[in-house]
DNA sequence: CGCTACCTTGATTTCGGTCAAGATACGTGG
DNA sequence: CCACGTATCTTGACCGAAATCAAGGTAGCG
């Protein structure tokens, strides 16, 4: 349905996006980085990339399809930690432990690119743009992790939701893609564990959102129809908002 | 109450303790680093160390006392991010924007160290080890961060309570000091808001905590007086687990 | 000593979870 | 290409954990 063919991205694309190099690279830096990326077999829909306690060896970049990490409690409960699209990067909380601390697995048939760690840390000792780069991108994780922080203890199902779609709207678009019509790679359930409800709230939330004509899902298929409203129900809706706890600051 | 004096701790303690740095550098490269640190002057309780929106220009870490981040909506709502401990550093979060995403407030007086970036950055490019630690911390900053949307995405205002104070006995332990009796230096309202709860729900489950004999609480002096039940309270209690969304792999 | 900020406790409400059917889509094999 | 069985998704009725609302109580500070 949409524009899901740009598949076979090139080398240098790939190491380009998947490690988001901006502009401050020099060509022949960029290409001895390129050298460093593994591409992968296809993994199957359900197939693991990796798995909990797993050896850390590289990092992992989306090349096309979906990714999703997880951990799994002592009784068995899955918890889905992130989603990952092509040209991102998943893998990086490993770096601690030297070992992968949850589980790999995608969500639709994917392919991915390997880039093994110890090269990429050599290479970042050599280049200081890349060294540079590397902390940026961590720390993006963090900010962005501490977004869905708030997210997962201040907001209510539909504010996640909206708020959900908001996110893999804006990913998208970075990548080139209709940032209003787009395909859920996953699963309702993985959507509901992600956000921290049920699978039958986030069918009422779609509900709602369709009935207020914010949005029109068909299957996986969503499209935006209005992107402003979407905003306002992902920030608190028409709820008068008014400040709650409001700073102890002096 | 508690032993808090281990205040005036040495430079080189504080590059070791804050930047964490395990046995992998030589007390030459170690000195180095040193030389990075800058004291700052002592915060008063509720005085901010950095703003959001401030120039990212320094990491800090908490030598004495106990800060926290938070963040602001548009509708004034504060969310606490984090809690930092002594020997904790905090800060990273801006490295990717170049500017500071939260703002941070002394939650008691207390005492920071600032690590210039630039400086740090340029240093890790020349010691491969600091480099290698950088990433460590950075990596393990989102490993916790990971866990935490766990806690806050399927967990119990019990189990988020217990999982809190366990992070702190831990976290006090590491510094050697006591994992059962120690001071809680936040405000319930703080806590409450960093685990998603509100401060009235703190307080009854403190309430049912003490009950239990699980743990003592005078003011903000805690006490756990059966560590074990506390971590039973913190993974689900004795509420008969079994297992909800079990894994979808094939 | 009195004020203010913080904490606790109780009564009531509510959002989302749980349980239970159905409906729809999907892959497989005949 | 169709029929069947299984997965997934939706919808409804009911329930419960925690939020909200509303007093009090306590403690630290000027």
């Amino acid at each position: 349905m949409k524009e899901q063919k740009n598949y076979a991205v090139s080398c240098q694309a790939c190491s380009l996006n998947t490690l988001c190099i901006p502009h401050s690279l020099t060509d022949e830096e960029i290409d001895i980085v390129d050298t460093l990326v593994k591409r992968k077999n296809p993994i199957q829909r359900n197939r693991l990339v990796f798995e909990r306690g797993d050896k850390f060896l590289s990092l992992y970049a989306v090349r096309a399809g979906a990714v999703k990490t997880y951990s799994v409690d002592q009784e068995g409960n899955e918890s889905v930690i992130g989603f990952y699209l092509p040209g991102e990067m998943f893998g990086m909380d490993a770096i601690y432990s030297g070992k992968h601390p949850n589980t790999a697995m995608a969500v639709e048939n994917a392919y991915v690119c390997e880039i093994p760690y110890n090269r990429l840390e050599e290479l970042s000792g050599e280049i200081q743009n890349l060294q540079s780069h590397m902390f940026r991108t961590l720390s993006g994780v963090i900010s962005s992790d501490q977004q869905l922080q708030v997210l997962l203890g201040k907001k209510t199902a539909e504010e996640r939701f909206a708020n959900f779609v908001l996110s893999l709207s804006n990913r998208y678009q970075k990548r080139r893609l209709s940032p209003t019509l787009f395909r859920l790679p996953m699963s309702r359930a993985d959507i509901a564990n992600y956000l921290g409800i049920t699978p039958e709230t986030v069918s009422r939330v779609i509900h709602r959102l369709q009935v207020s004509e914010i949005l029109l899902l068909d299957g996986n298929d969503v499209q935006i129809l209005d992107l402003h409203r979407l905003c306002q129900s992902a920030h608190g809706g028409i709820k008068a908002g008014m400040s709650k706890t409001t700073i102890s600051a002096h």
